[in-house]
DNA sequence: TGAAATGTTGGGGCG
DNA sequence: ACGCCCCAACATTTC
């Protein structure tokens, strides 16, 4: 019997369209299934609270979907000491007999270091190694401008990839796994619970309730989103209050489901809805894609960026420092609607509208003038859909010391977007319940309510809920001062 | 994928 | 009919 293949899986927890697995089944050996637990090696990235609840139910899936085609999940926890994950693989591959370990990339800059080094040692040892694409359209090492540097801003960039991009159909998931594909023995696995990926404390039933992890959920929500979205995606975005995104991005972060399969299933519907090529591959959804291959196009380039600006000069910007405010940001009491909607949605589900990160990241580092670190940092922890790439590029973003940033002086004014988004304040009357009764020309300025108002909603400010942490109109003016003087001393 | 300040235009009220 | 003012609506500039 042929040796068999190691399909070690990590954010690409899906059967179908999978390169990995599918040159696993090309190749006709036994293939053995494998995911190794190791936060230790992402560095000070190890997955968060939420997503590592995700993580658990999605292995769950996976092990499922594997054992109802005859195959199965192996899981081991390699979670301390040096080349914890090498060291097991080379136990596995001891264990199992394979000669060979097939996986899809990851992007991160301590997890690249990581696979090259285990690479590197497994072909020492004569053992197969391969890695594949499963995540994006273009690996960002095949992607420069003209005078040979990264791009460093989106349209351009975007613009460069579609000109050739077509990218391949999806491979299907297999109908089962073969008998020469089943290892004569499995080898022991660990128990999913051993991991400790599922909080101890269940905090987590307003995540239940939201999602379903796993490659099915993420096929459906592809199929409900075309079918019920998609067509007024451009406006329906911007409504916090109704489901007028994808809400793929946990999926796609854990890759239950591929950028292909997203953009195959769109050119699939345009066709059938009689829409011109040019117009869809052009459209805002598509280019979401865009923006999350650029973020891993930055990441890569510029892997100092999760911690660091990429525009050096904000190393002077005057940052402040204040764990009372950023306490009240994190748990939604800031006292401003729309922030304090957005803060507990991502508390309560794992998630935030995209229109409302930019607001609360916005009120948070320009506002209160905290640093973006911080405020990237509490994402990560509470996101189901927590990605180093798309999280790194959206704080570089808001903060302005990004690439292709919105400038440190575009600052967004939470009641203004308010009024705009949500006009009649649904979202902020399903996330702060305290002032639901507020009618809507006052539920995202309750400060500017008449007292006769205040008390007919039973809203006591300040004690009900709470008053505003800063003054906009004034914080934005010092924000405003404190980037000249990050600029002044620049310029000395 | 801003907001606010400032500038311009044009309609309408009024003497 | 005319000039003047006010102000809303829109455009431009600035941060």
């Amino acid at each position: 019997m042929a040796k068999p293949v190691l399909l070690w899986f990590r954010q690409d927890l899906r059967l179908t369209d999978n390169p990995a697995l599918q040159a696993a089944i090309e190749r006709g050996s036994p293939i053995v299934p494998l995911f190794i637990h190791a936060p230790d090696e992402e560095a000070e990235w190890a997955p968060g609270g939420a997503a590592r609840w995700w993580q658990h139910q999605s292995l769950s899936a996976l092990d499922a979907s594997l054992r109802s085609l005859g195959s199965r999940l192996i899981l081991r926890s390699a979670s301390t000491g040096a080349a914890a994950t090498q060291r097991m693989l080379l136990q596995l591959i001891e264990e199992t007999g394979a000669d060979a370990v097939f996986w899809n990339r990851r992007y991160e800059p301590a997890i690249i270091a990581r696979d090259s080094a285990i690479k590197a040692a497994l072909r020492e040892r004569g053992v197969l190694a391969e890695s594949h694409n499963g995540a994006l359209f273009i690996e960002p090492w095949q992607v420069q401008n003209q005078s040979g540097r990264p791009f460093q801003v989106f349209t351009p960039y975007w613009r460069h990839i579609m000109k050739t991009l077509a990218p391949p159909p999806p491979s299907p998931a297999p109908a089962e796994f073969a008998r020469a594909a089943r290892p004569a023995r499995w080898p022991e696995s660990d128990p999913l619970e051993s991991l400790g990926l599922k909080p101890r404390i269940p905090w987590y039933g307003g995540m239940a309730s939201a999602w379903q992890p796993g490659e099915a959920g993420a096929a459906a929500r592809l199929d409900e989103f075309i079918d019920s979205a998609l067509a007024h995606y451009r406006d329906g975005r911007e409504r916090p209050a109704s489901p007028g995104t994808s809400r793929l991005s946990p999926h796609l972060h854990h890759g239950e489901i591929s950028p292909r399969q997203i953009w195959h299933a769109v050119a699939r519907r345009a066709a059938q809805d009689g829409h011109p090529v040019a117009e869809w591959r052009a459209s805002q959804f598509v280019t979401e894609l865009g923006w999350r291959e650029f973020a891993h196009h930055l990441l890569f380039h510029f892997p100092h960026t999760p911690l660091q600006p990429l525009r050096t000069e904000f190393e002077q910007f005057p940052w402040r420092s204040d764990a009372s405010q950023l306490a009240a940001w994190q748990r939604g009491n800031t006292g401003v609607p729309l922030v304090d909607a957005g803060m507990r949605e991502l508390w309560h589900t794992g998630w935030m509208h995209n229109r409302v990160r930019m607001v609360v990241a916005s009120f948070l580092v320009k506002n209160l003038r905290l640093p973006w670190q911080s405020g990237a940092r509490w994402f990560w922890d509470t996101l189901v859909d927590a990605d180093l790439a798309a999280n790194t590029l959206g704080w570089q973003w808001s903060a302005g010391c990004g690439a292709d940033a919105a400038p440190y002086f575009r600052i967004f004014n939470p009641v203004n977007q308010g009024e705009r988004f949500d006009v009649e304040g649904e979202y902020v009357r399903r996330w702060v319940p305290e002032i639901s009764r507020l009618p809507a020309k006052f539920i995202h300025a309750p400060w500017t309510a008449d007292a006769a108002t205040l008390r007919a909603a039973n809203v006591t400010l300040g004690d009900h809920y709470p008053k505003a942490i800063v003054d906009l109109k004034e914080s934005r003016a010092t924000a405003l001062e404190a980037y000249q003087s990050m600029r002044a001393v620049g310029r000395e």
